[in-house]
DNA sequence: CTTACTGTACTAACTCAAGCAGTACAGATA
DNA sequence: TATCTGTACTGCTTGAGTTAGTACAGTAAG
């Protein structure tokens, strides 16, 4: 089963919330191609807020190629394909990374510590699509 | 000399550019401990910002201990220390890179790709406070 | 001592993103 | 036909971000 959790007050908003824990079942294999999400009367129940606030993620979603729409059906995991050119991934890569990184090493992380914590990370989604119940 | 850059509109709030380009400055060694930073007026003067702006902006640094503040004087980067455990350094690494990383997985990085790219970018801080005018 | 810089701390006002509430319409499905 | 789905509005409230202006205290140099 699919779950989302939204956290109110101080964090970063819900639509960006719900954007990240999506992306992150779709990156990790929780959520496989073709895997239909919750409705958004549904999500938006269950979350106790606005379809619209749904709506609004699912659409970002949508624009990054991660989701389709199906008018009056619903919101399925898309195929993967190629929605930015690799300059423009590259750009997007490099300007949420950066932050981090600088964030990292003035914490007191060395080089070879962040690279660790990323490799460690980076092993929740080594076997993505391969960790599904048949 | 050391320069800051801001864009309006659309992009990140004002105060967290700033707070950005100066944990990168200090963090690649632009900018070393000791080193004077731009007054608060002078700054909002050269930006067209409000000095309330670069206050808030500069408070922000001041709590993650990577400046200091010195009534009457100015601002300099701090000395660098301690100001979280270790634990709560873990916790803040993880939560602000996991959602890059989900990212990078969507948009068809592999984790290689990644890792390639996180040393990469990585090598910019390779050499901190060994890259200074003497 | 005076002047001119520095940080710091307010108040008041504005703009806009985020979210909520309600409604409405069109496609899909049983 | 009923009921689910996505989609698209309008109107409203709240809070973050920013500006403007003012004020006060510490620092340094003349």
């Amino acid at each position: 089963m699919f779950q989302i959790q939204i956290t109110t007050g101080g964090e970063a908003p819900i639509f960006r919330q719900i954007v990240d824990q999506v992306r992150a079942a779709v990156a990790s294999g929780k959520l496989s191609v073709g895997d239909a999400l919750p409705s958004v009367r549904a999500l938006a129940a269950e979350l106790v807020v606005n379809h619209n606030t749904i709506a609004k993620a699912y659409a970002q979603l949508v624009r990054d190629g991660v989701i389709d729409s199906q008018q009056g059906r619903g919101y399925f995991v898309a195929r993967k394909r190629q929605i930015y050119t690799q300059a423009e991934c590259n750009r997007r890569l490099a300007s949420a990374l950066d932050p981090v990184l600088s964030e990292a090493v003035t914490l007191g992380f060395s080089t070879d510590d962040i690279l660790a914590f990323v490799e460690k990370r980076l092993r929740r989604y080594a076997n993505a699509s391969t960790n599904k119940d048949p």
